[in-house]
DNA sequence: CTGTTAGCGCATTCAA
DNA sequence: TTGAATGCGCTAACAG
C-alpha cells in the first residue's frame, strides 16, 4: 500500500487536515510547520491518491483530447502534432491527457464517467448533436472547426484560400479551379468562399465548371478530376482545399499526360507531411498545428478556471508555403 | 449533480448495496431484482462515478500510453497508428487511455498518482532506469523495444532485414552497404545484425567500409553518406535502418548526380507515410503498426487481469513491400 | 493556527 | 436474497 496523507500525519505528529493543509499551499498556517510537513511528506514519498482527491474536489486533473473517427484512419493524420502540443501545454499545468476516438456520434464515455474536468474536440465535422451535451457538463474547446457560441481555434481558412488564390493569380492565372472531397465539412466551405471571394474581387472569371466536389472515400479525387478535365478551356491552375485532394490531382494530371506545373499549376491547404516530398513538391497553405493545440489547450485552461465568460473564436493565421506545384522557381 | 446509486436505490425501494450488486453482476440476487434495478438505473441514466469506483476498488480502467519524447517531434510520427490501434483496443474493453510524453526520462506522473492500471511504452529507446521502477507499481508492456524479464512486443528486425538484403541480393547485387542513424537504439542493432547475418551466409563481401552510423539530429544521413561515397568501388545498393535513413539517401545520391535505382539500389525499413510518395517510390519492410498496437494492448490486458505469468516477448514478422527504389519494375 | 467531524460515491464485508 | 455498517484517501467546514 502506498503512503497515504495519515502516515505523514502521524510522522509529524499533526492531523491529517493539517497535512492536507500544508500540502495543498490552501489556507494559513505556520511557514515552518507546512514545510516540516513537506519535508516529510517528501521523505515517506507521499503521492496524493488521485481517486479519493477526484471524489473530495470533483476536479480529475484529466482533460479528453478527442478525435473525430473520421481522421484517424489517414495516416500521417493532422492531428498527431495538435495532440503532442495539448499533451505538452496541459502536463505543464499538471494535467492529464485522456485521449479517445469518436465513433458513432457518442459522447465520450470518460466525460460521462466524470474522469475529466474539460475536453477538446479536434475534427472538423463535429456537430452540435454531439457538442452541446458535452457542454453541459463540461468545459469545451473546438479545434479546427467552429459551432456558435462555443469556444473554439481554427486556422484562417478564408484568408489562408485567399493567399493561395492572389498567388496563382500572380503567377498571371486567370482560369483557376477549385476543389474538395467535400463541401460538407465547415473548413472546405470556407476555404472555397475565400477561394470565390478573391476570384470575384480580382475580377477572374467565375464559372461552376471550375468547381468540383469530390465525395468521400478512395475516389474522389477521380470524380472531382473527370468534372474539371470536361472543361474547355481547361483550368491552368487549381487550389485544392486540403494536400490530399492536391496531390491527388497532381497524380490525376500526371496520369492523364499533363504536366505540373507547367500546364496545370496546384496549390494545396495543411502543408502535410506529404507535401515537401511529392513531385513536384507542393505549394499549399500552412497554419501551425502545433501552435492549434497549444492554444486551444491554454484556452481550456482558462475555461476550467472558470475565467473567460463568454465563448471566444480563436482565429489563427494562415501562411503560404511556396514550393514548386505552384510555377515558382526551385 | 449526477444521479448516484443512492438515488437508484431510493427508485427501486432497495438499498444502496442492492444496487451496486445489480450492476456489478457481481454476488448472487433475485434475477427479476437484478433486472429491475438495472432498468431504474438506466432511465435514471445513473452513471456510476469512476472515482469513487476507483477509490473503492483500487482499479482505475484507465492504462498509460507514454511515447518516449525522442519520437514525438517527428512529424508523420511512426506511433499514430499504434496509437489508435492502442485505443481501439482498449476502448473495446472498457478502459481509457492516458496519453503522455516521457520527457526527461522522469517516471509518468500518471503512474505515481496512481491514475492507470498498467503501462504501455512505445519507443525504442527507454531503459531499465525508467522501466524497472514503473513494473514494481504495474503491469508493462513495451512496445517496439524489449528488455530482459520485461512483456514486449516487436517488430522482427532481424528477420525484416535479411527479406531486405535478401531482395537486393535478388536483384544481383553485391556490394551491399547499411546505413542507420545511430546504433545506440536496440532495433536499429537488430536491423544490422540480421543484414550481417544474410550477407555472411551468401557469401557477400562484407566490409567495414560499407557500414556507415550517422549521429542524431539533421546531418545524419550526410554523415553517413560521406563515408560511403568515400568507397572505391562504390556500393550499388543500401539498406537503410528505416524509411528516414532511406530518404535521405535518395536525396544525396540524386544531389551527387547518382540515379536511384539504376546505379545505387536503396531499401528501408518501416514503411511509414512517405514511402509510397518519393520519388522512386521507397521499397522498404512493413511491420503492422496497427497490429502491434493492438497486440501490446491485449498482451497489456491479460497482464491485468493477472494471467499470463512469466514476461513474453511478442515478435511480429515483416514482410517486403516492393516499389521502386530497389530497382523492381512498375 | 490546528484538530475534529463529516462526507465525496461506491464496493464489500458481515448480519439478518 | 437483501440491508446495515464500514472504509477507500482526501478535502472542507467548523470548532477549538
Amino acid at each position: 500500500m502506498a503512503v497515504t496523507i495519515r502516515d505523514v500525519a502521524r510522522r509529524a505528529g499533526v492531523s491529517p487536515s493539517t497535512v492536507s493543509r500544508a500540502l495543498s499551499g490552501k489556507g494559513r498556517m505556520r511557514p515552518e510547520t507546512r514545510e516540516r510537513i513537506r519535508k516529510i511528506a517528501r521523505e515517506l514519498g507521499f503521492r496524493p491518491n488521485a481517486h479519493a482527491r477526484g471524489l473530495a474536489t470533483k476536479v480529475t486533473q484529466c482533460v479528453g483530447v478527442v478525435i473525430d473517427a473520421r481522421h484517424v484512419p489517414l495516416e500521417g493524420s493532422f492531428y498527431g502534432p495538435v495532440l503532442e502540443a495539448i499533451e505538452a501545454t496541459l502536463d505543464a499545468e499538471g494535467y492529464h491527457v485522456v485521449f479517445s476516438v469518436l465513433r458513432k456520434h457518442r459522447i465520450p464515455k470518460s466525460v460521462v464517467e466524470g474522469r475529466v474536468d474539460g475536453v477538446l474536440l479536434l475534427g472538423t465535422d463535429i456537430g452540435e448533436d454531439i457538442v452541446m451535451p458535452l457542454k453541459e457538463r463540461v468545459p469545451v474547446v473546438l479545434v479546427d472547426n467552429h459551432l456558435p457560441q462555443v469556444d473554439a481555434v481554427v486556422g484562417d481558412n478564408v484568408g489562408g484560400a485567399r493567399l493561395a488564390v492572389e498567388h496563382l493569380i500572380s503567377h498571371g492565372h486567370r482560369r483557376i479551379a477549385f476543389i474538395a472531397e467535400t463541401l460538407a465539412d465547415l473548413s472546405f466551405r470556407e476555404r472555397l468562399a475565400g477561394y470565390l471571394q478573391t476570384m470575384e474581387e480580382r475580377g477572374m472569371p467565375l464559372d461552376e465548371g471550375l468547381i468540383a466536389e469530390g465525395e468521400r472515400g478512395p475516389w474522389s479525387v477521380e470524380k472531382a478530376m473527370r468534372k474539371l478535365l470536361a472543361q474547355s478551356p481547361l483550368p491552368t491552375a487549381i487550389f485544392a482545399a486540403n494536400d490530399h485532394m492536391a496531390i491527388g490531382a497532381m497524380r490525376f494530371l500526371e496520369e492523364k499526360g499533363h504536366r505540373v506545373p507547367e500546364e496545370v499549376a496546384v496549390v494545396g491547404f495543411d502543408d502535410g507531411d506529404l507535401a515537401p516530398h511529392v513531385v513536384p513538391p507542393l505549394t499549399t497553405v500552412r497554419v501551425s498545428r502545433g501552435e492549434m493545440g497549444k492554444v486551444a489547450a491554454k484556452r481550456l485552461l482558462e475555461l476550467m478556471r472558470g475565467e473567460g465568460a463568454g465563448a471566444q473564436l480563436i482565429v489563427l493565421s494562415c501562411e503560404l508555403v511556396r514550393r514548386r506545384s505552384c510555377g515558382c522557381p526551385n
